[in-house]
Parts: C-alpha cells; sequence; structure tokens
RNA sequence: CGGGAUGUAGCGCAGUUUGGUAGCGCGUCUGGUUCGGGACCAGAAGGCCGCAGGUUCAAAUCCUGUCAUCCCGACCA
C-alpha cells in the first residue's frame, strides 16, 4: 500500500473528548472517528488490525471445533420475553417498533436467538455436540459510554455458544474455550491473565475473564504471588483470620452522644477509634425484604458476593426512609444493637471485639460492642471485597492486586436458557432433555483498544507483530530523489511478492513528518533509505520499540524482514 | 438518573465578566525557498459562535428553554 493513497487522517493534537491513552492514539493516528457517543467508525487502519484479530478467533474458534454463523442484529421481543430477560436487560437494550408497532431490539448478545436456533433443528443427541460462533456487532445502551472503544454501545463481539447433552460434555466443550483463548491471546502477544469471576446477570456456575494487564483497566485483580490463584476482586475469596489477635476481655458497653458525625471517617476523629475498630451497617432491599450486611469500617462491601449468598430476585440499598421506619434512626447512625432485621455480617467482623457502630439513634453511637454479648448475627458470610495483602485462599502465598482489562469472558450456562426457551433432544434412551450450554465472548473491538493501552509509547502506537496494520513501513527521505524512489519501490515490491505487508510512504513530506506518522501510526518495522547510508549501499532499519538503527545492506533486506516477522 | 463542565473554522483554543461588524495556533489551498524527527516566507480559502425563543437600536456575549459532548457519581451512610 502507497501512502499517499491511504486514508489515514492523522492529528497532531489530541481531541479534546479523549481522556485515556487508546482512544486519543487511534483517534489521533487515524484509525476511528466518533460518529456518536460510544458508536465508532473504523477507518482502515482499524480495519486491518481488528481483520487481524478476527482472522486469529476464527482460526482458534474453528481448530476448537466451532462453526461460523451470521445472526440478525435485529431480534423481536418475544423471544426476550421468554427467556425473562426483556425486563432484566431493561433499559441496557437499544429497544425500537417497526411500522406495525412490533417491538424489536437490537441484539446485545445471541443466547435466546441462537438458543432458539437450536431447538428447532437439532433434535437428537446425535447432533451433539455443536459449537457455533458468530463475529458481529452488538448494542448496548450502555448508562455511560466512555473511554472511545473500550465501553461502546456499539462493538464488536466473537461469542460461541456450545451445547452439549449433559454436564460432563460441557466441562469439555469449557475446557476447548479456555485452551483456544489461551492460544488466542498468545498469538495476539498481549499480556494477559485469566482469573476467576462471577458471571453476574447471564447465569451460570462458572466463568472465566481473560484480563489484558493495564494500569487503565476497569477491573481489579487479585492474584497470588505464590501459586497461580487470580480473581476478579468480585469473586475473590476471603479467609477469615487463621490466628485471630488475642480474645480481649469484653469491656462494658457504652453508649456516646455523638451530634452530627456520620460518617466512618467522622467517629475516627471524634471519638478517637480507628477504622479497624469500628463496623459499617449498609442497608439493602432483598426483594420486599430489608437485611443489615456488616463489614468491618475500612472495608468495602461486597455486593455481588452478598447477592450470591443470600439469593433473591433484586437486591439493592434500601432507601433512608424506609431503613428510618425501621430502624428508628437515618443513615450514618446505624448498628446491629437492637435491630430487628435479619443481620449478616462478614468473616473479619466475627473476630472482632470493643468495636463502635452506631447506636440506632440518629447522634448516638455505640463503643465496645461485642458480638453474641450485644446482638446475634443472622450468619456470619465472606462479604467483603478482597484487597492487597489479603492470605491466599489456595496457598499460604498473600493477594496482590492489579488492574486488567476484561478482552474475554467464558460462562457454563448450564440449562438457564434451554429450560426457559424449552429447547430439547432426545438423548439415547429416548428420554426429552434440555440442552446444556456454554457461552464465550471475546470483545474484538475492545481487544484493539486493549492493545494500544498496553503499548504505546510518548510517540504512538507499538502494535504487536501479529495485529499491526502493517508490518513494515518503507521511508524514503526524499521522494524526489530518483535513487532513494526507485530503491523504495524495488524493495516494496520484493516484500510485498513474499507476502510482507508494507506500507510505502511515498508522500512528498519532509522527512520529519514521515518519522512522526510512522511512530504514530505504530507500524513494527520501519525501513529508513536515505542519502547517509546509501552511500555504504545499506539501509536504516528500526524495530518500534527499540531506539536505535542498524544498518542493513540492500541485498539482506529482504532476508532480515522475514526473519523478524517470520521468526 | 444526580452533580460538574463544555459547545466559537477540520483540530486545539481565546473572546463572554463590562453587548458595538469574529480572533490566534495547527491543519488545508496557491506560489517560492527548503528537505534525516511535525520547515520558512508571501498570499488565500474556510464560521448561522450547538439549536430555538426572548431582552435590546445592537447579542458569541444578557435571560429562558432545548440538544449534544465530556468528567464524577449513581451502594460504602
Amino acid at each position: 500500500m502507497k501512502a499517499s493513497q491511504l486514508f489515514y487522517p492523522t492529528l497532531r493534537e489530541v481531541p479534546s473528548e479523549a481522556e485515556i491513552v487508546s482512544h486519543q492514539l487511534l483517534l489521533r493516528a487515524g484509525f476511528i472517528r466518533k460518529t456518536t457517543a460510544g458508536v465508532y467508525t473504523y477507518l482502515p487502519l482499524a480495519q486491518r488490525v481488528l481483520k487481524k484479530i478476527t482472522d486469529i478467533v476464527r482460526e482458534e474458534m474453528n481448530r476448537a471445533g466451532g462453526q461460523e454463523i451470521m445472526m440478525p442484529i435485529i431480534q423481536p421481543r418475544e423471544l426476550w420475553e421468554k427467556s425473562g430477560r426483556w425486563s432484566l436487560y431493561g433499559e441496557e437494550m437499544f429497544k425500537l417498533n417497526d411500522r406495525h408497532q412490533r417491538e424489536f431490539a437490537l441484539g446485545p448478545t445471541h443466547e435466546e436467538l441462537i438458543t432458539t436456533l437450536v431447538d428447532s433443528d437439532v433434535h437428537s443427541y446425535k447432533g451433539l455436540p455443536l459449537l457455533l460462533y458468530q463475529i458481529q456487532n452488538k448494542y448496548r445502551d450502555e448508562i455511560r459510554p466512555r473511554f472511545g472503544l473500550m465501553r461502546g454501545r456499539e462493538f464488536i463481539m466473537k461469542d460461541l455458544y456450545s451445547f452439549d447433552i449433559d454436564y460432563e460434555g460441557l466441562d469439555e466443550s469449557y475446557q476447548k474455550m479456555h485452551h483456544a483463548y489461551q492460544r488466542i491471546y498468545e498469538r495476539l502477544e498481549l499480556d494477559y491473565r485469566v482469573v476467576q469471576a462471577d458471571s453476574g446477570a447471564i447465569g451460570g456456575n462458572e466463568s472465566h475473564e481473560f484480563m489484558v494487564l493495564a494500569e487503565t483497566g476497569e477491573s481489579e485483580i487479585v492474584y497470588c504471588s505464590l501459586c497461580d490463584y487470580a480473581a476478579n476482586v468480585e469473586k475473590a475469596v476471603c479467609l477469615a483470620e487463621e490466628n485471630p489477635p488475642a480474645r480481649k476481655e469484653y469491656k462494658s458497653l457504652t453508649k456516646v452522644h455523638t451530634p452530627g458525625q456520620k460518617t466512618i471517617k467522622d467517629i475516627v476523629g471524634f471519638l478517637d477509634i480507628p477504622e479497624q475498630q469500628q463496623i459499617k451497617t449498609l442497608m439493602y432491599m432483598k426483594d420486599d425484604e430489608l437485611i443489615a450486611a456488616i463489614v468491618r469500617g475500612d472495608r468495602d462491601l461486597n455486593e455481588i458476593k452478598l447477592k450470591n449468598l443470600i439469593g433473591g430476585n433484586q437486591l439493592f440499598m434500601a432507601d433512608e426512609a424506609t431503613v428510618k421506619s425501621i430502624c428508628g434512626a437515618g443513615f450514618g447512625s446505624l448498628g446491629p444493637v437492637g435491630m430487628k432485621v435479619k443481620i449478616y455480617i462478614d468473616l473479619e467482623v466475627a473476630q472482632m471485639r470493643n468495636f463502635a457502630c452506631g447506636a440506632n439513634e440518629d447522634d448516638y453511637h455505640y463503643t465496645n460492642v461485642n458480638i453474641g454479648r450485644d446482638f446475634a448475627p443472622f450468619a456470619v458470610v465472606d462479604i467483603r471485597n478482597a484487597v492487597e495483602g489479603d492470605r491466599c485462599p489456595c496457598c499460604e502465598g498473600s493477594l496482590k492486586t492489579i488492574r486488567g482489562i476484561e478482552v474475554g469472558h467464558i460462562f457454563k450456562l448450564g440449562t438457564r436458557y434451554s429450560e426457559a426457551l424449552e429447547a430439547t433432544f432426545l438423548d439415547s434412551h429416548g428420554q426429552e432433555k434440555p440442552l446444556v450450554m456454554g457461552c464465550y465472548g471475546i470483545g474484538i473491538s475492545r481487544t484493539m483498544a486493549a492493545a494500544v493501552e498496553q503499548n504505546s509509547d510518548e510517540n504512538g502506537i507499538l502494535w504487536p507483530l501479529p495485529i499491526a496494520p502493517f508490518q513494515v513501513i518503507i521511508v524514503p527521505v526524499n521522494i524526489k530523489n530518483q535513487e532513494q524512489k526507485d530503491l523504495a519501490e524495488s524493495i516494496y515490491n520484493e516484500l510485498t511478492a513474499k507476502g510482507i505487508e508494507v506500507l510505502l510512504d511515498d508522500r512528498d513530506e519532509r522527512a520529519g513528518v514521515k518519522f512522526k506518522d510512522a511512530d504514530l501510526i505504530g507500524i513494527p518495522l520501519r525501513i529508513t533509505i536515505g542519502p547517509k547510508s546509501l552511500q555504504e549501499n545499506k539501509i536504516e532499519m528500526k524495530k518500534r520499540w527499540e531506539k536505535e538503527n542498524t544498518l542493513v545492506d540492500i541485498s539482506a533486506v529482504t532476508k532480515t524482514v522475514l526473519d523478524i516477522v517470520l521468526e
């Protein structure tokens, strides 16, 4: 490709709307342009990168036995009513009506559609297992689209769905996908980690996330410094302290007047009691029942763990009026002593002695509260967020935290959808059974952004070779010089003939401009043709991730490039 | 959905306080000189000042509404 023909409008300045590196660089380097909030046009360079990513994904899906299909983006409401997700997904779905006022949604995902498809055309265990996938645009009307391609409202996803006759089959399919995913991220040359994850609203029991490591990642991951345990903080298991500090004596319960003191920090200052010696009482509505959840003053409650533990359809924070009417005090003055509702306390809290909390009376707190003597918890459970330094749940190591971008997520769905949608098959005994399903997603467009997020410097992007839009860029310092021009073209032709993807910067621009653009768009290998080295019959070769040039004999250029690209 | 901010040329911004014929830098086009890390000189094009109302002799500027974009939050009391 000749640069003079390529549409890649680069920008000198950073568009003001872009906050994170990947967004800024993809805009500046002419890869994407915004159409509206969370919706982007992919320009030629991005399209090339996306194609490379999807090619790798496709190859690995096919290798694992997947078959590619294409499904509609427009999906009828009835399908979503059947699975119960029309209201569950709610505002997250783009909805539209046709001229007859029939209702549709733009597919945020395709479980409903594919389950229905497989149900209507697979009737026997003989047709199973079946692995089908699609690579398409999906739509989610995010509360707040942000960070460019990271959290868009329209995005490209690969989703594979597995259908098996039983849970053993599902385990096998799941393992296949797990391996395929590892191969994919290794081939993409991204620094990633597999973590245990919560399966969230999609349902199912086992689940792993594939995280590209990056400071700006939206997810926090904990991992063990000794073994290979790694989990999303949402999921990470917290253990009770094995050797709790020597049990102090119970001091007597004291009620203290604390006018206007509401937060944990207020009490630290007012009563001189450290956060770790206080407890935090959070009130939730589990469907129609008010409950209390308690963690140590310096900890964060993990709502997902709480929800998973106590069940119920919906769990949300109670509003202050409700709390006041039942507990007698507003937020900031709550505590378990004398509280009438079910109280769930964190494992860690169970080991505390003589702590402080609200007295269920505005402007009063208790100090020297003790479990058993002063109140009785309904259950002692793991409901806090893991933090750095916690003990590993699998070994003696301690946990560390790191941030990552979720680029892949695999779930064991089981029969959640096949039962709701009555998708069954006949087994070898002629018994009708629900299909056992798994679902395996990769955010393709997000992976592109994550690659940039992880690989850039002050001059621009550093694409990993396997997904770079071009592998080599040739920069003749002065295109008007016939000797440089001829040599550039002959190297270009030779490399192209060998199947290398080459961008020839044949623009009549100053050398500096061409170097800047080459760095910005992030081509891994640069060949510079200029008078300095031409005298010696050499060209300069520079790897994007290295500082220095190396001189290469003109006769050896092709071989040198092939060695690097094919390594 | 709550809070905050911003909409002025393709991009980045000033001008708004104190109303008086719309500016700067980059980019773009023409000509020339240049030519190894975003050149220089000369010239030029390009704006319904987000949109709609209102106040005024006069509105980018004041008022009302509306739309859009971005940031923070939307559980940690």
